[in-house]
DNA sequence: TTTCAAAAAGCAAACGTTTGCGTAAAATTT
DNA sequence: AAATTTTACGCAAACGTTTGCTTTTTGAAA
């Protein structure tokens, strides 16, 4: 950024000062005079000053820049996971720099490099799929780098993470779809060697063992990617089974909608004969017809309280504060798609 | 960012070489011999060495940060933009600062200042809807950093654009509608005061007086946010006009959508009473029912080529490019919500 | 008037790189 | 064998701040 820029040495120079005088007066620190701070103010406002904060930063050996990783940032939940982050940063003075794994291990690994060449003061993620082994992040710990996971977080590595409940959840769902009276009810599960879709399953299982409920492992299908497209697919197959499911849950929303217009296409009547619910509450599940059964993950609200807390570990590091985890509330939305009337046998 | 932070300067104490030596070296600049360079890399490797950008980026005096302005993260056309910004930015070495003007311009200038500050080395942004000048950007052209508008763009600024063609992209919509047979066709619009919506507007105009269409300003409905909710207000609205109209074109797809259930709730029947079309092509519109003819605005394009284009003026900034205007190829999508019988009186 | 403390400002080093210029040794040419 | 070029590296300043320590100035106490 070259041009004409105004330095703190441009202001000691016109003013008869030095820098150090200068640099003081701009942070209003006490040992310079009312009259000179004030006087400082006034030249810097008319020279246009603009502190540069790229020199700031290495003097002071940090970064007010928040490193974010998220999968994919087109994926709903991910935009608003970031806004929220985005949000409070702002506030705060913190700057937020956004990286996509893409679901990619390398990519993941090649976007800790730049984080720790950039000197972040900390970083949000949300692990990739392919990740199962997170020692890549584990130099964060020794070079002193807050990290808060969300989402997708990693037992294996001293960090703080910010999650909802996922087997809660689906627990709750579950439940709720047994009490519409669903009595064989069908999951459309995601992959499997990522944890919250492994505890939506368990949840599911959970529910239906407490409701002296059969397991059975037919009615899972299990998805690699919960796309539209895969629900549709898993929707497609269950209906071929011998028995039909009257439920579904399904992992997210994106496989749900996919399944209510794969069991539509089948000419089967939503909730009357098989009940749908989701998981996100994505935007689109109040405009799908029937109106989605799902559970709110809060992924704004997400993103805020992860960087509330990454800020907080940022700014208090001499506390060193031990990591911490925190568990969203999770709500479960009813709408049409399993709105039918409760069965009591 | 503390703690044992290998420095350059280690790997000369413990090679016995100075520091330019090592830099270089790092840089595998030719005067450096051969082995030296190899040893070099080896030892930084062995020690974990990582460059600083920060010191590197304030002696270079540029960055390489891209700093996007975006209204909201959360709208999915932004989060394809970023998505595409982030993915050529990534491929070329520069990393990505988001910030959210919230459609606020108080927010917009607050964050050009940090932006300044940042010393980042190129800006992309969407105007804020309450923005009329931009005389807060102008400063970047006296800084000669260079600045990529996309969809929302100023006119009274020197910098690069990267949009739709809008006035005829709307004007190719709403010729599709008179192409299905829609005589009397409504405009649900954006904010006049944005251009694009504006444009949108006048395409639809002059759609209609080249078929010799009468323009009726009572079918217009203007929206301040183009909500899912407006599109519902401004249907019913449309409703209840003496006439009733028999195609209806939307500045956006939120609008189509809530325009469709408001139709529908009406009980009159899509495409045959009315023929609904929107504007963006999002995602949604292939779930609703029946899927929505839109126009695909090329999101995810129009981030790579506005990160693309920034990035070839900041690398190539000696050659002091003048600013373009890239016009980006948009699609009409057909799908059942216009669908119906072709009629020729 | 001298003494001392407080207030206000300056000096200079440091943060970790990059880079123009200078120089010694080695290799090449006369 | 001397002169010249090439190769490989070092010196030191610079980027724009921040900050520990020192110095000067001012006003009050002795």
């Amino acid at each position: 950024m070259p041009g004409a820029r105004v330095t703190i040495k441009d202001l000691a120079k016109r003013m008869n000062l030095s820098v150090s005088t200068i640099s003081r007066a701009l942070h209003n620190h006490p040992s310079i005079g009312a009259e000179t701070t004030r006087e400082v103010w006034q030249l810097a406002k008319q020279l246009g000053y603009f502190p540069n904060s790229v020199a700031s930063n290495l003097r002071r050996r940090k970064t007010n820049m928040i490193g974010v990783i998220v999968p994919r940032i087109d994926i709903t939940f991910h935009s608003y996971v970031i806004s929220g982050v985005e949000e409070i940063a702002y506030k705060m003075g913190y700057n937020v720099t956004i990286y996509q794994s893409r679901d990619s291990l390398e990519r993941e690994i090649a976007i800790t490099s730049i984080l720790q060449t950039n000197m972040v003061a900390g970083i949000i993620a949300c692990l990739a799929l392919e990740t199962q082994n997170c020692s890549h992040f584990s130099r964060f710990n020794s070079l002193r780098v807050p990290l808060v996971f969300y989402d997708r977080v990693s037992n294996d590595l001293e960090a703080s993470k910010v999650i909802i409940d996922d087997f809660d959840a689906a627990s709750r769902v579950t439940q709720h779809l047994i009490d519409t009276g669903c009595r064989k009810i069908a999951h459309i599960a995601g992959c499997q060697t990522t944890s919250i879709f492994a505890s939506r399953l368990e949840g599911y299982k959970a529910a239906l063992l407490r409701n002296n409920l059969a397991f059975d492992p037919a009615m899972v299908y299990c998805t690699s990617n919960l796309t539209y497209e895969e629900g549709a697919k898993g929707a497609r197959k269950l209906l071929k089974l011998p028995e039909l499911p009257d439920g579904i849950f399904c992992a997210n929303d994106y496989t749900a909608i996919g399944a209510i217009q794969a069991i539509k296409k089948a000419n089967l009547k939503i909730p009357d004969d098989i009940a749908v619910a989701g998981f996100s509450n994505y935007p689109v599940s109040t405009i799908i017809e029937p109106a989605l059964t799902t559970i709110d993950d809060r992924a704004f609200e997400m993103g805020k309280t992860a960087a509330r807390m990454l800020i907080r570990q940022i700014e208090e590091r001499d506390a060193n504060i031990a990591s911490e985890t925190v568990v969203l509330r999770t709500d479960l939305i009813i709408r049409e798609s399993t709105r039918r009337e409760p069965v009591r046998p």
